[in-house]
DNA sequence: CCAAAACTTGTAATCGATTACATCTACTGT
DNA sequence: ACAGTAGATGTAATCGATTACAAGTTTTGG
């Protein structure tokens, strides 16, 4: 590990004082020609890279951008992790990521990350918002922002999201539409806004069409939205009497592994049953069938919550205006669903 | 943004110098009893969080890793930095991704990161080795791994991966093993090492077997190991007069484009062909038919790679030894076989 | 040709923590 | 009772960059 070079080391050896150095940087036009060029020069031969901890002690501003995922390994996030890095590391921000993990003691440890100065601003990217005490403070230090969560009644910081009980709804009344009566619904991850809310939307439709709403056709349960939950899902499907012609999973997976389960028992789909989902991951388009579902925009959600985060970091002390962004879902027709008609 | 508490504050408001509040986070036991009860009632009241950059810039180390990703959106990536970031985490360090998108101006920008003593380790996970001359010199300033990838003829690195060519070896014997004569190969990402070595493994197998090599069976010209190239390889089995009977797919998703390709003109799996992939990603057990595939320990891999470097970085100046740590791979055999006997 | 303005460069303080060294106190053993 | 030592704490240097202010130099205008 060798001794790394310091400005003190280019100042030397192009006859200048550090002050000198540093402007021949950052404010090349306060500074000679000549001066510029042996500074130049000087920083080539030694091969010189400012070191960042020296300018954030003194800049009070790390360049650095915290992205908080719940990290289940969920592929759902990775489009949307290639669109934060893309933004921000064009912006010369640093992506820092935290894998919170529902797990309260990881969600303090990255509070701490955030108090100790170490990022100029904090993404949060999933539908539980961190319940620890600390970080009730955050928005106060740096700007902080969410993506598909929403928490009511803060003006604190920006969201991102989609208006989950409209485009579920819209979803439903298209299954109505093509004339299913009796459809189920799988709502994924208990507790989560994203799932109180599509099943509200799944309800609102229902009614709306003046369709009973069954609760033997809610498939409540799930501790997440991953194939296992749909392949549990299935189970409900099978000890039911009166099967349901149409299942409105709230997210992609939890439809395929729904599907996956049925058809393993000679269930076909959607000659036998119709099934729909949430999100448009990159799986669904490539299954068998390809599904129906409703697309978020995953990769210009992180792009405008990326700009927009980038815009308050660099608002130093300025007023900051905050945005609540709702970007529209739309439904991609695929081979999932068949028409009752 | 106030201002923050620094360990000033916590001294005046403890009545002791900067140096005892220091000592007694870092070193309790050379503090009296007393003196740390009240350093720490004091930074409890005022919320004192240690300045990441003041104490990088003093200690010369930043806890933070830089994590390499292609970053081309493949969900492969998913399950290794879920494990990179539980690991790293847990030892007290931070994880910064870049995605490098094979993009040398990017590769150039992390080169950068990493000279400004932005990190202490970096973990390049990827193929593609960056080829940026910066990165020459990086093993001298920081530890260096590699995964799923290698350089030949380098002992500064650690490196972390599979037996390509002999787990593809291993796939088509098993093809073979089941009957199969006639047996394509969808190699994936031109010039990338793994494409090379799977490639590799499969013409050896064959030549073991006394098989010709057949190049109208070998269906190159794949950017990267996604499902696209593998739609596009189904162009080539269908221009073939004479059918391969099995298909091996250097990755999982190129397999699952390929088989919807097929499936979306009739052909059925396995029964009209054989389909077998590489990787054992998420995928490969939801799909119908369950995908036969060769598992990579993406996950114990990513654990093992973080706990070298973690190792690595607190030896401090001392002797680093790196290690080349290959894990075998597993048969996984599913449903997208059939015998031919 | 000289004072004022404009420009270039240097000196030194600063950011917030860590730590070598100095100092002071209390305790030990003879 | 006193030198010697161990233990607790404080003082101040240090890490490497940025920047307010000072100082020196050149240009401008009358």
């Amino acid at each position: 590990m060798r001794r790394a070079v310091t400005i003190q080391d280019v100042a030397r050896r192009a006859g200048v004082s550090t002050a000198t150095v540093s402007r021949a940087l950052a404010l090349p036009d306060q500074v000679t020609d000549a001066t510029r060029q042996s500074v130049m020069s000087a920083i080539r031969e030694t091969g010189y890279t400012p070191n960042a901890a020296a300018r954030s002690l003194r800049a009070k501003s790390t360049k650095m951008v915290l992205v908080l995922l719940p990290g289940i390994g969920n592929s759902f996030f990775t489009p949307v992790l290639n669109a934060l890095e893309e933004v921000f590391s064009e912006g010369g921000y640093g992506v820092l990521i935290g894998y919170t993990r529902q797990n309260r003691s990881r969600e303090t440890h990255y509070a701490r990350v955030i108090r100790a100065g170490q990022v100029d601003g904090v993404l949060v990217v999933t539908g539980n918002v961190p319940r620890d005490e600390e970080f009730v403070a955050v928005p106060a230090t740096v700007p902080m922002s969410l993506m598909f969560s929403e928490l009511p009644g803060t003006a604190q910081f920006s969201v991102f999201d989609v208006a989950n009980r409209t485009a579920s709804a819209t979803m439903v009344r298209y299954l109505i539409e093509q004339g299913h009566r009796r459809i189920a619904c799988i709502p994924g991850a208990e507790g989560s806004l994203e799932s109180d809310e599509r099943l509200a939307g799944y309800q609102e439709a229902l009614s709306a069409a003046g369709l009973p709403i069954d609760p033997d056709l809610i498939w409540r349960g799930a501790s997440n939205f991953d194939f296992i939950s749909g392949e549990r899902a299935a189970a409900r499907y099978f000890a039911l009497a009166e099967k349901p012609t149409a299942v409105f999973a709230a997210a992609d997976e939890i439809a395929l592994g729904f599907m996956r389960a049925l058809k393993n028992h000679g269930i076909r789909i959607p000659e036998d049953v119709s099934v729909v989902g949430f999100d448009d991951t990159e799986y669904a388009v490539h299954y068998d069938p390809a599904l129906t579902t409703m697309r978020q925009p995953r990769t210009e959600m992180g792009r405008l919550a990326a700009r927009d985060l980038l815009r308050r970091m660099e608002a130093k002390g300025e007023a900051v205006p905050t945005s609540h962004v709702r970007l529209p879902c739309e439904l991609v027709i695929r081979e999932s669903v068949r028409p009752l008609v």
